[in-house]
RNA sequence: GUGGGUGUAGCUCAGCUGGUUAGAGCGCCAGGUUGUGGCCCUGGAGGUCGUGGGUUCAAGUCCCAUCACUCACCCCA
């Protein structure tokens, strides 16, 4: 039979990487619960409206990244891209905005992107990510980069580079892109054929073209910031001023454009250097404009989401995962110390140790070696002298010393050891 | 969607210009002890050489296609 391989862009994550995921998330759990924000578990998919309405329709996303698919019922449902729409949805479905506000909300799990796999980025993929719904404050938008910085620093990651900006409101952006367009008319011959189209369908986004030939076409183009309107300059400079005063360095970039329609004022991305050609660790930025968009009464929101796998490589050297030491090893011989040691694994088992024994037939010598490589402290041995006797031969695998003693009292000692580190 | 690279044991790879039973290291299993680990020694299991076609007396080795992996573009997490 031929055998089946997992779909492309997708990966297990196998025991032993699971730990660095669960080191991870640990310290994820830890650091949101600090800022005061609640776990929210939203679906995994969602109604292909949300995503087409929320995100905008002429971004990659939705045109052309999103796995979607008709239910039995021909609902057209969307396995999710990103997790800010299913959140609003959910604040607004279960009337969150009718408690005290803001709500501070973050959840982690898997998104699903079409796309051609590459370094850092895969069909299926992990974020996590955060929330703060109903605040125009500017110290919720440095609260937010200020828990993201906070989370690399608790796993060690410091290699990376803020990048801030602000992309403005409906209030001076459409200014600010007729100027760019003036400004841009002149060059745009000489633009690469994705920045033509992207000329006319999303002017500031040629802002962001990595070509050399674009950037050089583009380096006397207006900045935003110059035009920025009077609450929106405010609001940047104030987020500023809180990020300097948090001591959180970042390096304003007024090419910096997000990928998600939804956007307003503050964007931020984070980059680090070792991450090859997809370099955000993760990105985001005050969406004021989206829980309208959704159905919902005006209401300003700030957020950010990361790459879990990427954070995860780029912590490569720094965030370990726990391998679980094993308290005992339980090798038996014959028949008689067989049914004791199963017997006496279990109890062990019971008493809160870590407990292992064999299942493979092995012989006493690789039940020890078996212990050894699984690291267990000490090795229980039960021949059919022992079991006769009611004893087991206590094994210290880092000294190697050996005693014969009471079964009640091996585990005694077994407790004693665990207590002691 | 476009382009480059790669596909040989569980893993990392070697197989020169096509030529007899396809190799190494690591890992795995067993033995070297009659009831004992880490080091060492010995032996063993394990490969439709990604798949399908083609060229040839002969293909892991050449050609085509296809799939997968990978890197980059695009976009972003």
């Amino acid at each position: 039979m031929a055998r089946i391989a997992a779909p492309r862009g997708t990966a297990d994550i196998l025991p032993d990487d699971a730990r660095r995921w669960q080191a991870l998330e640990n310290a994820m759990r830890d650091v949101f619960a600090r800022y005061g924000y609640g776990e929210i578990r939203t679906p995994i998919f969602e109604h292909t409206e949300l995503f087409a309405r929320g995100i905008g329709e002429d971004t990659d996303v939705v045109e052309k990244e999103m796995y979607t698919f008709e239910d039995r019922g021909e609902r057209s449902l969307t396995l999710r891209p990103e997790g800010t729409a299913g959140a609003v949805r959910a604040y607004l479905e279960r009337r969150l905005d009718t408690e005290p506000q803001p709500v501070k909300l973050w959840y982690a799990g898997p998104m699903f992107r079409y796309e051609r796999p590459q370094a850092g980025r895969a069909r299926q993929f992990h974020q996590l990510g955060a929330e703060c719904i109903g605040t125009m404050d500017p110290a919720a938008d440095a609260e937010i980069i200020a828990m993201a910085a906070s989370l690399f620093r608790r796993i060690g990651l410091a290699d990376y580079e803020l990048h801030l900006n602000s992309i403005g409101c409906p209030q001076c952006r459409p200014a600010y892109v007729r100027k760019l367009r003036e400004a841009l008319e002149p060059v745009r011959d000489s633009l690469c054929k994705s920045c033509q189209d992207r000329f006319e369908r999303n002017t500031l986004r040629v802002l962001d073209c990595k070509r050399e030939s674009c950037r050089a076409a583009t380096q006397d183009a207006p900045s935003i910031l110059d035009s920025l309107c009077e609450e929106c300059a405010d609001h940047f400079a104030t987020v500023r001023r809180y990020l300097d005063e948090l001591g959180i360095e970042y390096v304003i970039n007024p090419r910096l454009v997000r990928g998600l329609d939804y956007y307003t004022k503050t964007v931020f991305e984070f980059l680090s250097p070792v991450l090859g050609a997809q370099d955000a660790l993760g990105g985001g930025g005050r969406y004021d404009g989206l829980v309208e968009t959704l159905g919902g009464p005006p209401t300003p929101a700030v957020g950010f989401a990361a790459g879990m796998e990427r954070i995860l490589l780029a912590a490569e050297g720094t965030l370990r995962g726990e391998a679980a030491a094993l308290d005992a090893y339980v090798a038996t011989l014959g028949d008689a110390g067989r049914r004791v040691g199963v017997v006496l694994a279990e109890r062990l088992r019971r008493a809160g140790l870590r407990a292992e024994l064999d299942y493979m037939g092995r012989s006493l010598k690789a039940q020890m070696r078996q212990a050894n490589r699984l690291g267990a402290k000490t090795v229980l041995i039960i021949g059919d002298d022992e079991a006769k006797a009611g004893t087991v031969q206590l094994r210290d695998m880092e000294s190697g010393d050996e005693r014969t003693v009471g079964v009640d009292e091996a585990v005694h000692v077994l407790q004693e050891k665990r207590g002691e580190k």
